[in-house]
DNA sequence: GCGGACTGCTTACCT
DNA sequence: ACAGGTAAGCAGTCCGCG
């Protein structure tokens, strides 16, 4: 029998649309009629996954505090809906411990401990020490005995009461106990969150799908000859885990409007004292609904929304909420923005204030998340907010996260801007504000081919968390996850933090940064000027390769073995291992061959169809994402893996590395122009030189070094990570420069983006001069118009700059941005950390102003015109050109 | 009391 | 709440100065 392909069993989810609920969802429809009591969504009998259910993706792992047992959610792609699954294996939670079982049973505080279940001996590898031990598994009945009670779980009282008599010769040692118990659950029973799994005999049983497993087998064939055979079972791991297609996600962007007397008051979701007045639900099928509450004296206004879109009245807030609720419950994901902390959580108190019982409402409310019982709730805020997505995933492309920027940066569209607070809004004014927002809202999940609901299962499936926490954490978590899943897999003790400090100590280098932990990369002195025909060569994701090569990880930096001791890192006294490979070497060497080998050429190649090249798009940047932050996590205090050693080594195996290239290039008659951390910008190196110094790289250091792109020119000063090159198609590279800075005013940027322009056209060395003069109008330009106090709007003088923490907090020094934000503070404009202030520079004290307090008369021209100096001279410094003498003339010529 | 040399703080950037 | 290195500007401190 031919089993379906996945691609199937998707194009069917979305031909049926998940439209096998029209019962409930009619009930809901119909409600406005009712006057009944309300019809509750569907109940939970019919979310218990059945025996035989077909293949559905796991999407979120929890626990069930009422049953005491652990539940899965299982998204169904068919029928687009959510099972649950709950645990019958008796899995239970558990810490261990270094006290024996007899010493542990001597004592009644722990042996008649309410939540204990019983104690057991296991064997666990400890990695630190090379070394099998004997430790207590200390089993309990729910989560909270372990950890996480005020008044103290076991993993508290233990160490209490034996480190008074057992710490003599031994340290009280509890381990394991700080992992929360759906991660737990997730590790030791191998689940794969985001991996289709089916129910047989009642037991929660993976479905492997014949064609992907096949293509599986393929891939890992492919990159077998050139990856280190320990390394393959990671390669294969990895491999299934990324082959397997995403189902399309049926679901739901919600956002609600909330009453408020106060208009510059949002109300406090923990009080809910205001009702809720609209929402909008716009789903992943088109559907658009706006939900009204009928309100005294609300003027109508325009109604005239587009014809697919449903607006309900609603007499009573409770019905609309109710609405709410249903719809809640019948979709498998629920989209909102910052949802946790506004639309869910007010929803929630609301409800709780307007008398609904708890099986009413479908949220549950954590400390600071809320989530569905029958949904997976993802807050894109939370999402977005995320420093490792906002770079490596969305380049860079919005800056504040607010839904309207994100929007706007990401989709080109953006909330609509009221002229009135929402108490005073019109039905129509109101239902198309709401609208709007629920509508972006849902379309940042599905621009691109639901990129991002593509690249949260990913994430949930490399990280081996729910969909839920995944979006919710950072990559430090993530990576963390996924080790702690491995030391389970292979019954490796997790080690406490302190126990890796303890045993591999710290760094032996200085840091050339005051306050910073050890010594990082090397930056080259550029050569000053301008430099045709430069090939940048780079090292292939250079850090995680050399964790790969070198074998680095707390267990292999400074292992126990005497043997190994010669086996040194340059620079550094610490030495590596020579007899096992660390786990993290494992793990992040197969993510980073897989990335380099497979996914990153197949995102770009054309033989391929346009969406599948755009699916191991996706796949390569999620493993951007957590391979550029793999090196970094070691020497963060924060990872529960933090090895300081390790983070030095990969470092200064890094300086080595470009040093020893940079050595080899000049041997070969290359000159270096150029080159920071793991990048080499050569001077017109010819192709055989270049393939040359690449194939030396890979025999002699084991390294993949690449030409990265060539520039046409690059110009450099003396400067330091700050270039400017232009590429072949004339596009430009500008790095670093001041002139391209966020905070620049406006009326210097817009000077300085001609130059660059100027700079894209200039193809030879000929052509150069002619710019040069061009670019001396530019600057005289620029610099007239300063000095005559013709700059037109002032507000293309501010500076931009964000606040780091509130204004209060600012006590060593007071900068100019924060001078000019007590400023406004004190015309009563609350300013927070990330807000940004735009001021202009005065000619009195305090010498700053916000732009909205400034007229052009107090404008210090001269202040302007050093900032156009300093910006003008790191491009002027490489074309041998004086600021000075530029504008000199013209003062000359004003003269005559 | 004031200017210059210096250090420290802060932001924005690069890899 | 991944790392360290660099540029730039301003704030604040110290020291010398008959």
């Amino acid at each position: 029998m031919r089993q379906k392909t996945l691609e199937e069993f998707c194009k069917q989810s979305v031909e049926r649309g998940g439209y096998e609920n029209k019962i409930s969802e009619n009930a809901a429809l119909e409600l406005e009629d009712e006057d009944e009591a309300y019809v509750t969504g569907i109940s939970e009998a019919a979310n218990i996954a059945p025996d035989n259910l077909p293949p559905s993706y796991l999407v979120s792992v929890g626990y069930d505090g009422s049953r005491g047992v652990a539940y899965v959610k299982l998204f169904e792609p068919t029928s687009q809906r959510i099972y649950l699954w709950h645990d019958n294996t008796g899995h239970k939670p558990y810490l261990l411990t270094n006290i024996p079982v007899e010493e542990l049973k001597k004592v009644d505080r722990i042996a008649q401990y309410p939540g204990l279940d019983h104690f057991e001996v296991v064997e666990k590898y400890d990695a630190l020490f090379d070394r099998v031990i004997r430790v207590t598994k200390v089993v309990a009945k729910d989560p909270l005995a372990i950890g996480g009670k005020p008044k103290g779980s076991l993993r508290d009282v233990i160490p209490e009461v034996f480190s008074a008599t057992f710490g003599k010769n031994e340290e009280v040692k509890v381990w394991e106990a700080s992992i929360k118990y759906y991660q737990c659950y997730i590790y030791d029973r191998g689940l794969q969150p985001g991996m289709l799994y089916t129910i047989k005999g009642g037991e929660l049983t993976p479905y492997f799908h014949e064609e992907t497993e096949r293509n599986v087998d393929k891939i890992v064939k492919h990159l077998s000859e050139d990856t280190p055979s320990d390394l393959l079972p990671y390669l294969e791991t990895w491999v299934r885990l990324l082959e397997y297609p995403a189902p399309k996600m049926r679901r739901a962007a919600l956002d609600i409007e909330v009453y408020s007397p106060v208009a510059t008051r949002v109300p406090d979701p923990e009080e809910a004292s205001q009702p809720v007045i609209c929402a909008s639900l716009v789903d992943s099928d088109g559907r658009k609904r706006v939900l009204l509450l009928k309100r005294e004296g609300v003027e109508e206004g325009d109604l005239n929304l587009p014809p697919d879109v449903t607006i309900e009245f609603y007499d009573s807030e409770k019905d609309l909420i109710k609405s709410i609720f249903n719809a809640l419950d019948e979709y498998p994901f629920v989209i909102t923005f910052n949802g946790d902390d506004f639309d869910l959580n007010y929803l929630y108190h609301r409800a709780k204030n307007l008398g609904f019982s708890k099986s009413d409402i479908p949220i549950e409310k954590g400390q600071k998340i809320c989530l569905l019982r029958y949904s997976v709730h993802i807050d894109l805020y939370r999402f977005f907010l995320n420093k490792s997505i906002q770079i490596y995933a969305f380049g860079q492309k919005y800056r504040n996260v607010t839904l309207d920027e994100v929007a706007r940066a990401l989709l080109g569209k953006s909330k609509i801007t009221l002229t009135k607070p929402f108490s005073e809004l019109s039905y129509g004014d109101l239902a198309r504000y709401c609208l709007n927002d629920a509508k972006i809202t849902m379309e940042l999940t599905s621009y691109n081919n639901d990129l991002v609901m593509k690249l949260l299962l990913i994430l949930a499936r490399i990280s081996r968390m729910p969909m839920e926490d995944v979006s919710r954490q950072g990559v430090s978590k993530w990576i963390r996850s996924f080790m702690y899943y491995e030391h389970r897999r292979r019954n490796m003790l997790i080690p406490n933090s302190e126990d890796i400090i303890a045993a591999r100590g710290t760094t032996v280098t200085k840091a050339i940064i005051k306050g910073k932990k050890y010594m990082g990369a090397i930056v080259v002195k550029p050569v000053p000027g301008v430099h045709f025909n430069i090939a940048v060569m780079d090292f292939q994701s250079l850090y995680p390769s050399i964790i790969k090569v070198y074998n680095l990880g707390y267990q292999t930096v400074r292992c126990v073995h005497e043997e190994c001791k010669d086996n040194l890192v340059p620079e550094t006294t610490h030495w590596v291992c020579k007899k096992h490979r660390a786990l993290e070497s494992a793990l992040i060497g197969s993510l980073r061959d897989l990335r380099v080998k497979w996914y990153k050429p197949k995102s770009k190649d054309k033989s391929l169809q346009a969406d599948q090249r755009e699916w191991y798009n996706v796949i390569q940047s999620a493993l951007k994402v957590i391979l550029n932050a793999s090196y970094g996590v070691f020497g963060a205090e924060i990872f529960d893996l933090y090895c300081p050693p390790a983070a030095e080594a990969t470092a200064a195996i890094g300086r080595n590395i470009i040093t020893l290239t940079i050595r080899k290039a000049r041997e070969l008659g290359i000159d270096v122009i150029y080159g920071d951390t793991d990048s080499l910008f050569l001077k017109n190196p010819s192709p055989e030189k270049i393939k040359e110094l690449s194939e030396w790289a890979e025999k002699v250091l084991g390294m993949e070094l690449d030409i990265d792109k060539y520039y046409r020119y690059a110009v450099f000063s003396y400067r330091k990570k700050n270039y400017l090159g232009v590429l072949d198609d004339g596009s430009v590279d500008v790095k670093g420069l001041t002139g391209k800075k966020r905070h620049m005013p406006l009326f210097i940027k817009r000077y300085f983006d001609i130059i660059e322009d100027i700079l894209s056209r200039v193809k030879t060395p000929g052509e150069f001069e002619i710019a040069k003069k061009d670019i001396e109008g530019i600057i005289r330009e620029c610099y007239t118009k300063l000095k005559n106090r013709e700059w037109g709007d002032i507000n293309d003088l501010a500076f931009e700059v964000v606040l780091g923490k509130p204004p209060e907090a600012y006590t060593k020094t007071t900068p100019q941005h924060v001078k000019a934000a007590l400023m406004l503070q004190v015309r009563g404009i609350e300013l927070k950390a990330g807000d940004t202030i735009r001021f202009v520079k005065t000619i009195r004290e305090p010498f700053v102003k916000p732009v909205q307090l400034a007229s052009s008369k107090e404008i210090d021209v001269d202040k302007y015109i050093s900032y156009l100096r300093s910006t003008f001279d790191q491009i002027l410094d490489a074309l041998n050109l004086e600021f000075d003498e530029i504008v000199g003339l013209t003062r000359l010529e004003r003269f005559m």
